[in-house]
Order: structure tokens, then sequence, then C-alpha cells
DNA sequence: TTCGTCATGTAATGGGTTACATGATTAC
DNA sequence: GTAATCATGTAACCCATTACATGACGAA
């Protein structure tokens, strides 16, 4: 989750930790938020796979002159040519792992540098898991509305609209992508 | 989290760990759903801490007859003293917890048991949560919205309308809320 | 010189999930 | 008698959060 979508961000520009941070709460916005307490560990975690390295080139140290205390300041992190295919094996499996809530919003995000097909692919999933989900609340509220009182009703109610209105935006998106592969991208 | 769902449905009525968990699923639809791996050792703790005690009276054993080995039946829960306490401390508080995306869904369900000046509370504090995550997201979007790809910016987009409805379906019910305290409910 | 914000990191904790293991009850 | 579903529970793990600790750097 929070591997991909840094793997995503760094795989656009280098970044430093905070700039990071600072990018994935502009790419996910209302979606999801990291805290530094998970970026920090999951960065080392990435070093010692090998996914990321420190980039020099940043020149931490001018000439060696400013700290001579073991370094503290910015450490810029950079794709290797492992975590780049890290990432492209994340982005091209569209398993079940692509359309739960948490995930979905990330491997959204990051579909301009995903194959057609595969987005097509985790649209339809998510838009069926939804269908899923629609069909046990609508369901269940069917059985017991009568039961129910005015919150319970109102959270219900409102929950399903909110599935329903997803479901509409996915099918607008998935329609989008089929006619521009149909007829490929006016890029002409 | 769990907890407050487990002592809300059992101030309703006696429950069994299987069926609490489908109370659960009905009550909080699409927000939320546990799994029996959370909901069982939280039962235990509730029971350690005095909140629940397993009901008799729902007879497990009708005269001691059919299980000699160690008992695997049902076991049905109810509130003690402690518990319903509990409950209505919960309820009752009315802080930024209580207006969380995680939470939220759980404190509403139990409106009808919660104070009314309380209710309008935690619409209140959920409203302007929202209204700050939606400041957050649209400026960014002003300030990055040129530089955005099309699917990252559909994602602000939508989730911005998701924010915005969600903020509309707070303020109707607030107002509503106002309404019926204003006049005392038309129980006349 | 001190305040804000940029910047990095750790330790303790939390609140769940998955997978597994087991057994009772019901319907066919 | 066997499959489905009801029913209870544990162990291992996961992925994050909060709170804390530290320090650099620029602006007032």
């Amino acid at each position: 989750m929070l591997e991909l979508a840094v793997l995503g961000l760094l795989n656009e520009s280098p970044l430093h930790g905070y700039e990071l941070r600072q990018r994935l709460k502009a790419t996910l916005g209302s979606f999801r938020a990291f805290s530094y307490g998970s970026l920090y560990p999951s960065l080392r975690r990435m070093k010692v796979a090998g996914w990321i390295v420190e980039d020099e080139g940043d020149a931490t140290i001018v000439a060696g002159a400013p700290p001579l205390t073991g370094r503290r300041g910015k450490v810029v992190y950079k794709l290797t040519a492992e975590g780049k295919e890290r990432f492209v094996d994340l982005l091209a499996e569209a398993g079940p792992s692509a359309w739960e809530d948490e995930t979905f919003g990330v491997h959204f995000a990051f579909f301009g540098q995903t194959d057609p097909a595969v987005r097509v692919r985790i649209l339809e999933g998510r838009r069926s898991r939804l269908e899923e989900r629609r069909e046990g609340v609508a369901s269940s509220l069917d059985r017991t509305r009568s039961r129910l009182d005015r919150y319970t009703l109102q959270l219900q109610e409102h929950g399903l609209e909110s599935v329903e209105r997803e479901v509409r935006w996915l099918t607008e998106l998935i329609e989008t992508e089929r006619r521009s592969t149909d007829r490929p991208p006016a890029t002409s």
C-alpha cells in the first residue's frame, strides 16, 4: 500500500521523506494519509530490499565542510532498476487486492502508468465488488427496514447512495476506457 | 469501536457472538465489518472487565443431559449494570474520537440512544472535520491541477465531491435536529 | 534568539485481519 | 450420511498510529 505509493512517486522523481509525505497527501487526497511513523520505516525496508537508494548528486554536502557530525540532512531517495521492476509488477497485478477499499485509490492514482487492459480489469473488479456490497446492504435493508430506527435507517440509506454513486462513477470511467481502447487515443 | 458497537447491540437485546456479528453487519452496513478474530477476543475482554456476562435463562442445557463434554454451544451475552454505564459514558463523549472516519458511523448508528445535544455536537464536529478536509483537497487541487494527470485529477475531484456530498448530508441532519430540539418532538 | 517549519527517526502500542482448528445443528 | 451453515475460538501477523526525541535552517 504505502510501498506502492512510494514506488509510484519515486518513479516520477527522486524525493526525500518529508517531501514524499506531502506528495502522498496531494496525490491521494481525501483517501489516505500516512504518518512519518510508517513512512520512514517503510523507506528503510525498501532500501534494504534494494528498491531504492540514497541519491547523491543532490549534494548533501558541498565539499564535506559543514557537518563533520555524522551528517543529518535531507536524504533523497530514488528508484533502482529492481525498484522499477517491482513497481511495474505491482501495477500489473490486477487481483482483488487492487480493488479493495484501502488499495483501490492508490492503484487508481497511478493509472497513468498502468497498462490499459489492467486499468479496465481493476475498474471492473472494483465495480463488481461494490455491486455485491450494494446488493448486501439493499437486501438487508429491505428485510429490516421496518425494525430500524430513524438513524440506523439514515445511515443505511446514505451508505447505499454512496455505493451507488461510486458505481456510476466507475461505469463512466469504464466506458471512457473502452472508447479510447477501441479506437486508440486521438494522439494523431 | 468494536466495543461501542457491541455494547450498543447488547443494550438492545442479549445476543451470542455469531448473531452479534450479523447484526453488526446489518447495523453498520457498508461502513464497517468485523471478523470473528476480533469479535471473540473483544467479548472475552469485556467479560473480564465485567461489562457483560453469559446469560443463563436461554437454557444452554435443558437439564444437563446432552453435553457431558465440557459444553460447547451458544454463549449468549448480556450487559451488566457496569456495561450499561460504560455504554452511556461512551455515547456521551462528544470528542474528536466520535467524528473520525472509522468511528463516526458507529456513533451515528446509536444516535437513537444518544442525548440530542450530544448528537448535534457530533454532527457538527464531523462536519467541520470534513470541511477542513475539503479545504485541504480543494486548495491543493487549485495549486496543482495543471500538473496532474487525467487519473489523479479524476480521483481528486471524485474525492472532493464525496466530501461535499457528506457535508450536505450532515447539514440536513443538523437542521432536522435543531428543528426538533427547538420545538420538542411532536410526541403530543 | 527564538519561533515555526522543515526534516529524520524510534518505541510502544493498537486494533484489527487471515488462516486455522474444532464442533454442533439442520436440511436434504 | 453428508453438505451447508451455525457457532466458537486461537495464533500469527500486519500495517499502521501516537508520542516522543532530535536537530537543522530561515525569518522576525
